[in-house]
DNA sequence: CTAGGATCCTGTCAGC
DNA sequence: TGCTGACAGGATCCTA
Protein backbone atom coordinates (compact mmCIF):
# COMPACT_ATOMS: atom_id res chain seq x y z
CA UNK A 1 0.00 0.00 0.00
CA UNK A 2 1.70 3.13 1.19
CA UNK A 3 0.96 7.27 0.61
CA UNK A 4 -0.19 7.57 -2.70
CA UNK A 5 2.01 10.81 -4.20
CA UNK A 6 0.28 13.88 -3.72
CA UNK A 7 -2.21 12.55 -1.51
CA UNK A 8 -3.57 15.19 1.27
CA UNK A 9 -3.46 13.99 4.74
CA UNK A 10 -4.49 16.75 7.22
CA UNK A 11 -3.25 16.87 10.33
CA UNK A 12 -6.25 16.69 12.94
CA UNK A 13 -6.56 16.81 16.10
CA UNK A 14 -4.47 13.71 16.97
CA UNK A 15 -2.37 14.24 14.89
CA UNK A 16 -1.32 17.98 16.20
CA UNK A 17 -1.70 15.76 19.86
CA UNK A 18 0.72 12.99 18.46
CA UNK A 19 3.39 16.32 17.41
CA UNK A 20 2.69 18.02 20.96
CA UNK A 21 4.13 14.79 22.65
CA UNK A 22 6.85 14.49 20.76
CA UNK A 23 7.70 17.42 20.81
CA UNK A 24 7.22 18.15 24.58
CA UNK A 25 10.19 15.67 25.15
CA UNK A 26 12.55 17.31 22.52
CA UNK A 27 12.58 21.14 22.70
CA UNK A 28 11.21 22.35 26.47
CA UNK A 29 14.46 24.15 27.39
CA UNK A 30 15.45 24.75 24.52
CA UNK A 31 16.72 28.60 23.41
CA UNK A 32 16.30 30.06 20.10
CA UNK A 33 18.45 31.75 18.73
CA UNK A 34 18.03 31.90 15.56
CA UNK A 35 14.79 32.38 13.08
CA UNK A 36 14.86 32.09 9.20
CA UNK A 37 11.81 33.18 7.69
CA UNK A 38 11.69 31.46 3.91
CA UNK A 39 8.22 33.07 2.92
CA UNK A 40 6.23 35.86 4.60
CA UNK A 41 3.00 34.59 4.11
CA UNK A 42 3.42 31.89 7.00
CA UNK A 43 4.73 34.03 9.97
CA UNK A 44 2.86 36.57 11.64
CA UNK A 45 3.43 38.62 14.34
CA UNK A 46 7.36 39.85 15.76
CA UNK A 47 9.54 38.27 14.19
CA UNK A 48 12.73 39.34 16.74
CA UNK A 49 10.53 38.90 20.26
CA UNK A 50 11.31 35.08 20.74
CA UNK A 51 14.99 35.40 20.24
CA UNK A 52 17.07 34.69 23.38
CA UNK A 53 13.83 33.13 24.91
CA UNK A 54 13.65 29.58 26.05
CA UNK A 55 10.33 26.81 25.50
CA UNK A 56 8.72 26.54 28.48
CA UNK A 57 5.75 24.57 27.56
CA UNK A 58 3.73 23.11 24.50
CA UNK A 59 -0.31 22.86 24.97
CA UNK A 60 -2.88 22.28 21.81
CA UNK A 61 -6.44 23.69 21.29
CA UNK A 62 -8.18 22.03 18.20
CA UNK A 63 -5.71 21.66 15.49
CA UNK A 64 -4.06 24.75 16.87
CA UNK A 65 -0.22 23.84 18.60
CA UNK A 66 0.62 26.56 21.28
CA UNK A 67 4.11 26.98 22.18
CA UNK A 68 4.45 28.77 25.48
CA UNK A 69 8.42 31.23 25.97
CA UNK A 70 9.86 32.46 28.80
CA UNK A 71 8.99 36.45 28.12
CA UNK A 72 5.22 35.00 28.41
CA UNK A 73 4.93 35.29 24.39
CA UNK A 74 3.24 32.28 22.69
CA UNK A 75 3.94 30.64 18.72
CA UNK A 76 0.39 29.35 17.67
CA UNK A 77 1.43 26.95 14.88
CA UNK A 78 -1.62 25.69 13.07
CA UNK A 79 -0.65 23.38 10.04
CA UNK A 80 -3.82 23.43 8.25
CA UNK A 81 -3.46 20.76 5.11
CA UNK A 82 -0.19 20.37 4.18
CA UNK A 83 1.72 21.74 7.33
CA UNK A 84 4.40 19.28 8.74
CA UNK A 85 7.25 20.12 12.32
CA UNK A 86 10.34 18.37 11.44
CA UNK A 87 12.55 18.43 14.57
CA UNK A 88 16.20 17.66 13.81
CA UNK A 89 19.08 17.71 15.98
CA UNK A 90 22.16 15.47 14.35
CA UNK A 91 20.98 12.07 13.48
CA UNK A 92 18.35 12.46 15.90
CA UNK A 93 15.06 13.29 14.23
CA UNK A 94 11.25 13.30 15.00
CA UNK A 95 8.81 14.10 11.98
CA UNK A 96 4.95 14.44 12.12
CA UNK A 97 2.20 16.29 10.60
CA UNK A 98 1.24 16.12 6.61
CA UNK A 99 3.46 12.81 6.08
CA UNK A 100 5.39 12.87 2.57
CA UNK A 101 8.84 12.12 1.78
CA UNK A 102 9.90 15.40 3.28
CA UNK A 103 9.70 13.34 6.56
CA UNK A 104 13.11 11.61 5.68
CA UNK A 105 14.70 14.40 3.03
CA UNK A 106 17.23 16.79 4.17
CA UNK A 107 16.28 20.35 5.78
CA UNK A 108 15.72 22.68 4.56
CA UNK A 109 13.88 21.43 1.60
CA UNK A 110 11.44 23.59 -0.91
CA UNK A 111 8.70 23.09 1.09
CA UNK A 112 10.03 24.56 4.32
CA UNK A 113 8.98 28.12 5.24
CA UNK A 114 10.34 28.37 8.91
CA UNK A 115 13.42 27.04 10.65
CA UNK A 116 13.86 27.87 13.99
CA UNK A 117 17.54 27.58 15.39
CA UNK A 118 18.29 26.38 18.33
CA UNK A 119 21.36 27.30 20.81
CA UNK A 120 22.12 23.74 21.12
CA UNK A 121 22.27 23.41 17.26
CA UNK A 122 19.21 21.78 16.63
CA UNK A 123 16.84 23.16 14.72
CA UNK A 124 12.79 22.55 14.11
CA UNK A 125 11.66 23.06 10.48
CA UNK A 126 7.92 24.23 9.63
CA UNK A 127 7.25 23.07 6.46
CA UNK A 128 4.15 23.97 4.61
CA UNK A 129 3.67 22.60 0.65
CA UNK A 130 0.13 24.71 -0.04
CA UNK A 131 1.37 27.62 2.58
CA UNK A 132 -2.19 27.50 4.06
CA UNK A 133 -1.11 27.01 7.67
CA UNK A 134 1.44 29.96 9.74
CA UNK A 135 2.78 30.55 12.59
CA UNK A 136 1.75 33.45 14.42
CA UNK A 137 3.54 35.33 17.61
CA UNK A 138 1.01 36.36 20.33
CA UNK A 139 1.26 37.85 23.60
CA UNK A 140 -1.07 36.61 26.30
CA UNK A 141 -3.53 38.52 25.79
CA UNK A 142 -3.58 38.28 22.04
CA UNK A 143 -3.66 34.37 22.42
CA UNK A 144 -7.00 34.99 24.75
CA UNK A 145 -8.63 37.58 22.37
CA UNK A 146 -7.67 34.99 19.39
CA UNK A 147 -10.66 34.84 16.84
CA UNK A 148 -10.52 31.44 16.29
CA UNK A 149 -9.61 30.49 20.03
CA UNK A 150 -12.27 32.66 21.56
CA UNK A 151 -14.63 31.02 19.19
CA UNK A 152 -13.76 27.31 19.45
CA UNK A 153 -15.94 24.71 20.64
CA UNK A 154 -14.35 22.54 23.64
CA UNK A 155 -12.23 18.99 22.79
CA UNK A 156 -14.88 16.44 22.45
CA UNK A 157 -13.60 14.70 25.63
CA UNK A 158 -14.64 17.96 27.72
CA UNK A 159 -17.95 18.06 26.68
CA UNK A 160 -21.01 16.54 28.88
CA UNK A 161 -22.95 13.81 27.81
CA UNK A 162 -26.18 15.15 25.10
CA UNK A 163 -23.50 19.09 24.53
CA UNK A 164 -22.77 17.92 21.17
CA UNK A 165 -26.60 17.39 20.24
CA UNK A 166 -27.41 20.91 22.10
CA UNK A 167 -24.31 22.52 20.14
CA UNK A 168 -25.88 21.33 16.61
CA UNK A 169 -29.15 22.78 17.42
CA UNK A 170 -27.70 26.13 15.70
CA UNK A 171 -27.38 24.21 12.94
CA UNK A 172 -30.12 22.18 12.10
CA UNK A 173 -30.90 22.60 8.28
CA UNK A 174 -27.36 21.71 7.48
CA UNK A 175 -25.79 18.11 7.26
CA UNK A 176 -24.17 16.51 9.77
CA UNK A 177 -20.91 15.98 8.46
CA UNK A 178 -20.44 19.90 7.74
CA UNK A 179 -21.99 20.37 11.17
CA UNK A 180 -19.41 18.52 12.87
CA UNK A 181 -16.56 19.69 10.68
CA UNK A 182 -17.33 23.67 11.82
CA UNK A 183 -14.73 23.60 14.74
CA UNK A 184 -17.11 26.09 16.94
CA UNK A 185 -19.46 22.84 17.32
CA UNK A 186 -17.04 20.53 18.15
CA UNK A 187 -13.05 20.97 18.12
CA UNK A 188 -10.41 18.90 15.66
CA UNK A 189 -12.38 17.24 13.77
CA UNK A 190 -11.58 16.75 10.14
CA UNK A 191 -12.03 15.33 6.86
CA UNK A 192 -10.40 11.82 7.82
CA UNK A 193 -11.94 11.89 11.59
CA UNK A 194 -16.00 12.99 10.02
CA UNK A 195 -15.98 10.03 7.88
CA UNK A 196 -14.73 7.98 10.40
CA UNK A 197 -16.97 8.47 12.98
CA UNK A 198 -20.16 8.47 11.19
CA UNK A 199 -19.48 5.23 9.75
CA UNK A 200 -18.99 3.67 13.50
CA UNK A 201 -22.22 5.72 14.35
CA UNK A 202 -23.97 4.40 11.21
CA UNK A 203 -24.62 7.78 10.28
CA UNK A 204 -25.51 8.88 6.68
CA UNK A 205 -22.79 11.84 6.22
CA UNK A 206 -25.84 13.65 4.18
CA UNK A 207 -28.19 13.53 6.95
CA UNK A 208 -30.02 16.78 8.32
CA UNK A 209 -28.74 17.54 11.56
CA UNK A 210 -32.55 18.29 12.44
CA UNK A 211 -32.98 14.67 11.39
CA UNK A 212 -31.00 12.99 14.42
CA UNK A 213 -31.90 12.09 17.56
CA UNK A 214 -30.09 13.09 20.95
CA UNK A 215 -29.36 9.24 20.79
CA UNK A 216 -27.85 9.02 17.58
CA UNK A 217 -25.69 12.20 18.52
CA UNK A 218 -24.33 11.01 21.72
CA UNK A 219 -23.68 7.87 19.67
CA UNK A 220 -21.59 9.93 17.45
CA UNK A 221 -20.36 11.68 19.87
CA UNK A 222 -18.67 9.05 21.86
CA UNK A 223 -17.32 7.44 18.42
CA UNK A 224 -15.31 10.86 17.74
CA UNK A 225 -13.51 10.28 20.95
CA UNK A 226 -13.08 6.64 20.93
CA UNK A 227 -11.53 7.20 17.50
CA UNK A 228 -9.15 10.18 18.31
CA UNK A 229 -7.86 8.22 21.60
CA UNK A 230 -7.38 5.44 19.33
CA UNK A 231 -5.15 7.18 16.74
CA UNK A 232 -3.36 9.20 19.43
CA UNK A 233 -2.63 6.18 21.32
CA UNK A 234 -1.27 4.89 17.83
CA UNK A 235 1.06 7.91 17.55
CA UNK A 236 -1.02 8.75 13.85
CA UNK A 237 1.20 10.25 10.69
CA UNK A 238 4.92 10.74 12.45
CA UNK A 239 8.01 9.59 10.70
CA UNK A 240 8.15 6.10 12.02
CA UNK A 241 4.46 5.54 11.21
CA UNK A 242 5.45 6.69 7.48
CA UNK A 243 8.48 4.83 7.13
CA UNK A 244 8.82 0.96 8.43
CA UNK A 245 11.99 -0.31 10.14
CA UNK A 246 12.90 -1.97 7.05
CA UNK A 247 12.75 1.56 4.75
CA UNK A 248 9.37 0.92 2.88
CA UNK A 249 6.38 2.79 3.67
CA UNK A 250 3.56 2.10 6.09
CA UNK A 251 0.30 3.06 5.84
CA UNK A 252 -0.70 5.36 8.89
CA UNK A 253 -4.38 5.22 8.04
CA UNK A 254 -4.72 1.14 8.00
CA UNK A 255 -4.43 1.12 12.00
CA UNK A 256 -7.89 2.57 12.31
CA UNK A 257 -9.15 3.41 9.09
CA UNK A 258 -12.66 1.51 7.95
CA UNK A 259 -13.93 4.24 5.11
CA UNK A 260 -11.12 6.94 4.73
CA UNK A 261 -10.09 6.48 1.25
CA UNK A 262 -11.08 3.15 0.96
CA UNK A 263 -13.46 2.94 -1.79
CA UNK A 264 -14.26 0.59 -4.13
CA UNK A 265 -13.31 -1.05 -1.05
CA UNK A 266 -15.04 -4.03 1.27
CA UNK A 267 -16.87 -2.87 4.52
CA UNK A 268 -15.73 -4.95 7.47
CA UNK A 269 -18.75 -5.31 8.72
CA UNK A 270 -21.44 -6.06 6.20
CA UNK A 271 -19.32 -6.85 3.29
CA UNK A 272 -20.95 -3.95 1.17
CA UNK A 273 -19.09 -1.77 -1.18
CA UNK A 274 -17.53 1.49 0.18
CA UNK A 275 -18.10 4.75 -2.16
CA UNK A 276 -16.87 8.13 -2.42
CA UNK A 277 -19.35 10.74 -3.36
CA UNK A 278 -18.95 14.51 -2.07
CA UNK A 279 -20.85 16.31 1.14
CA UNK A 280 -19.77 19.34 2.47
CA UNK A 281 -17.35 20.40 -0.60
CA UNK A 282 -15.38 17.37 1.50
CA UNK A 283 -14.40 13.77 -0.14
CA UNK A 284 -16.67 11.56 1.67
CA UNK A 285 -16.17 8.04 2.36
CA UNK A 286 -18.95 5.59 3.63
CA UNK A 287 -20.79 2.63 3.53
CA UNK A 288 -24.26 2.93 1.82
CA UNK A 289 -25.50 -0.13 3.80
CA UNK A 290 -24.01 0.50 7.30
CA UNK A 291 -25.30 4.52 7.11
CA UNK A 292 -28.73 4.73 5.15
CA UNK A 293 -30.47 8.02 5.12
CA UNK A 294 -33.69 8.61 7.26
CA UNK A 295 -36.49 10.74 7.85
C1' DC B 1 -28.23 34.68 13.04
C1' DT B 2 -27.07 30.50 9.61
C1' DA B 3 -25.95 28.27 4.95
C1' DG B 4 -23.21 27.86 1.26
C1' DG B 5 -19.95 29.32 -2.25
C1' DA B 6 -15.45 31.54 -3.40
C1' DT B 7 -10.89 32.03 -1.91
C1' DC B 8 -6.02 30.98 -0.80
C1' DC B 9 -1.89 27.67 -2.67
C1' DT B 10 0.92 23.96 -4.82
C1' DG B 11 1.40 19.62 -6.92
C1' DT B 12 -0.69 15.79 -9.32
C1' DC B 13 -3.12 13.77 -12.84
C1' DA B 14 -6.47 13.16 -16.73
C1' DG B 15 -7.20 14.55 -21.28
C1' DC B 16 -6.04 16.46 -25.51
C1' DT C 1 5.67 14.67 -25.08
C1' DG C 2 3.90 18.90 -23.17
C1' DC C 3 0.44 21.90 -22.04
C1' DT C 4 -4.09 23.02 -19.66
C1' DG C 5 -7.60 22.65 -16.46
C1' DA C 6 -9.70 20.17 -12.68
C1' DC C 7 -9.07 18.76 -8.17
C1' DA C 8 -7.60 18.32 -3.28
C1' DG C 9 -9.19 20.90 1.32
C1' DG C 10 -9.12 24.09 6.80
C1' DA C 11 -10.57 28.13 7.85
C1' DT C 12 -12.07 32.76 6.50
C1' DC C 13 -14.54 35.98 3.99
C1' DC C 14 -18.51 37.33 1.63
C1' DT C 15 -23.26 37.21 0.13
C1' DA C 16 -28.16 35.88 0.53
Amino acid sequence: MGVVKGEVFMPELPEVETIRLGLEKLVIEKKLSGLEILCEKSFKGDKDILIGQKIVGLERRGKALLIEWSNGRWLMIHLRMTGQLIFVDGDERFAAGHPDEGFCEEMPNRKTRVVFVFSDGSHLFFNDQRKFGFCSVLTQDELREDKFLKKLAPEPWAMAEGELFERLQKHRKTTIKAAILDQTVIAGVGNIYADESLYAAGIWPAQKVEDLTRTEIDGLWKEIIRIMRLAIESGGSTMKDYVRADGTRGDYLDKFAQVFRREGRVCGRCGGVILKTKVAGRGTHYCPNCQKAKG
